[in-house]
RNA sequence: GCACCCGUAGCUCAGCUGGAUAGAGCGCUGCCCUCCGAAGGCAGAGGCCAUAGGUUCGAAUCCUAUCGGGUGCACCA
């Protein structure tokens, strides 16, 4: 049941019914018609825009549309009143039973209550994370990882076809520089002295890898040059660092579909082929590159280069896919990889990348265009900067890396379901603090434990019903007569809980999950409220002495946790069953 | 110099892809514990939505320009 789209289908064919009986025109447009809740719960339950957007194509009044459409909407039984406000908005007020179908609905969906078939099954492929595999990931990344993740459970939600793809970037020279970073690791359990020059990786994550090549291969590689175990040092390190990935993945809760190597597009034919794909739309060629105005590279020199025309599909320059040396840019690669992802039949892309390549977008979006001759869609979401507070301070060390700030520093203190929750309070482009002490506080100001805190206190409540021989169980809750619950303060909850399915289209079409953690910080509060009435009026409390008092309100409880359990499940977080 | 993101209450931020009198938390002011959990609750004050134009029934939202902040800008991934 997703109330907004019944009632917004109901005004569609009352219009479509008004056309065909001539209080309309003929052929009017319908598409901005729209059904929302008004801002001011005083407004009534839902509003429309029908009369204002019909009066000039219809050329009749706003208020003459509005009138006749009142009429209509309030034969039908869900509506019990339909009035004309403001500049020409139509204000409809749902009956007590309404409420009640919402509740039961909820109790009947269960954990699919709010799935959507907007999506139609199309198949999107959400691509996340995708750190270089060169050592453990860090804050950075798992934001990244953390909102792909539930991009991609919000998405599966709202009907598509879902796959979580991570590219692992095994092909550059980054790994070369791993590889070096992983022998001196080895020459150090061989108790040589070591130095770990500019460029190269110094944090101890890297020693057991070191051992463990020693524990492998022995001796054979020490005093060898590079051309000897380069190849090998190399494949052994990434795998370890990948490894190593994996396992940060899996603790905070994220699992993949399919890691796509980087390197396996070489040698293989598959770069070539994306770029004859292209070639054969003219758009590669030979040029020259005009330095970029205002801040010319000391070293600047003219190089002719193949060149990828980019800017026939929306980039500002046309941008190289070869060095001068005839080998590939990273770019060149990267096609190849959307390229393979368009291949496999997605209807859309998605890359989640930090924000440090934003420069990197209109390419990226440039070749999927030309690649797809228009037909896939890539969406490219940003994730800004993470900033970490401890103790009031900015948090900079961490006890593995040295450097930075890893994942597992975050995931170990705070666990994977405060992390997951606090890095999607706030939009994937606006930059976020993190704050150690903040996010375990349990207060009002904490929306992990507010929202944690209402479902816990929904399972307290039925525990306590329970408790008292009274029937708790949905089947029994569903089969009650709900209409019981017509105080304000209830009707609210009723109210947020019908607008769940409305969310979740809306968050699904944004690509935007932190709307998720918002509603559920909503919801949790609508929620609270009511409970706090309880404390001054009985009647309003959840457990109730006489036990068919009690079905409605066990039964509205119930739905507020059958609904934040399915916003935290997209979000990839557990709900508390009872706070500690 | 160019591109992208951002500018909303004192602070931190939402704001439905154009709707009504712009919201929440913190902070501030005033009330409220015999209570299914006061690890709070209720109410109030607080705004020229950076600025100036434009589009239209209607703009925080779309367009243009300006100011201010962040990020990235040839053979690095």
């Amino acid at each position: 049941m997703h109330i907004f789209a019944d009632i917004h289908r109901l005004v569609l064919d009352t219009l479509g019914a008004m056309m065909d009986a001539g209080d309309l025109p003929a052929g009017l447009s319908l598409d901005n018609v729209t059904v929302e809740p008004p801002r001011d719960p005083a407004h009534g339950d839902m509003a429309t825009n029908a009369a204002m957007v019909l009066a000039k194509p219809a050329g009749l009044k706003p208020r003459d549309i509005a009138e006749a459409l009142a009429a209509k909407l309030a034969e039908d039984p869900r509506i019990e009143t339909a009035e004309i406000a403001g500049p020409g908005f139509l204000n409809l007020r749902l009956g007590a039973q309404v409420w009640a179908d919402v509740t039961r609905a909820v109790l009947q969906g269960g954990d699919g209550y709010g799935r959507s078939d907007l999506g139609q099954g199309r198949k999107v492929n959400v691509e996340y994370v995708s750190a270089n595999p060169t050592g453990p990931l860090h804050v950075g990344h798992t934001r990244g990882a953390v909102f792909g993740d539930a991009l991609a459970g919000l998405l599966d939600f709202a009907g598509y076809e879902v796959t979580r793809e991570y590219y692992i970037n095994d092909g550059g020279a980054q790994v070369d520089v791993l590889a070096r970073s992983v022998y001196l690791r080895y020459l150090e359990a061989h108790g040589q002295e070591v130095a770990f020059e500019d460029g190269t990786y110094p944090g101890d994550y890297l020693i057991e890898v070191g051992q463990a090549l020693k524990d492998k291969v022995g001796d054979a590689y020490v005093g060898q040059p590079e051309s000897v175990w380069l190849e090998e040092v190399r494949d052994f390190g990434t795998a370890a660092m990948m490894e190593l990935i994996r396992s940060d993945l899996k603790a905070l809760g994220v699992e993949m579909d399919r890691f796509f190597s980087e390197k396996s597009l070489y040698g293989t034919g598959k770069i070539e082929a994306a770029i004859e794909d292209l070639r054969a739309k003219d758009l590669i060629y030979r040029g020259t590159l005009e330095p970029p105005k205002g801040k010319t590279p000391e070293d600047w020199e003219p190089r002719e280069q193949t060149l990828f025309r980019s800017t026939a599909h929306g980039d500002d320059v046309d941008r190289p896919i070869m060095k001068s040396d005839e080998s590939w840019t990273y770019f060149a690669p990267d096609i190849a990889y959307h390229y393979d992802k368009v291949s496999r039949g997605y209807d859309a892309l998605i890359d989640v990348f930090g924000a440090d390549h934003g420069g990197y977008v209109k390419r990226m979006k440039a070749a999927v265009s030309a690649l797809s001759g228009g037909t896939v869609p890539l969406d490219v979401k940003l994730t800004q900067l993470v900033k970490l507070w401890k103790n009031g301070e900015p948090f900079k060390m961490s006890k593995r890396a040295g450097n930075f700030v890893t994942l597992r520093d975050v995931v170990d203190e705070v666990g994977p379901d405060v992390t997951r929750f606090v890095m999607l309070t706030r939009k994937n482009d606006a930059p976020l603090d993190f704050d150690f002490d903040k996010v375990l506080e349990q207060s009002r100001e904490n929306p992990v434990f507010y929202v944690q805190y209402a479902h816990a206190r929904v399972c307290s409540a039925i525990r306590k019903a329970d408790g008292a021989g009274q029937a708790t169980d949905d089947a029994s809750l569903i089969a009650a007569d709900l209409t019981g619950n017509t105080h304000p303060s209830e009707l609210a909850v009723a109210r947020k809980l019908a607008e769940w399915p409305r969310l979740v289209e809306i968050a699904a079409r944004t690509n935007e999950p932190h709307r998720i953690a918002f509603f559920l910080n909503e919801l949790a509060a609508a929620f609270h409220a009511l409970w706090n009435k309880g404390n001054e009026d009985t009647d309003l409390r959840f457990v109730q002495d006489d036990a068919s008092a009690a079905l409605p309100k066990i039964a509205l409880a119930r739905a507020v946790s059958v609904v934040i359990s399915n916003g935290l499940g997209i979000l990839g977080v557990t709900p508390a069953d009872e706070m500690r």
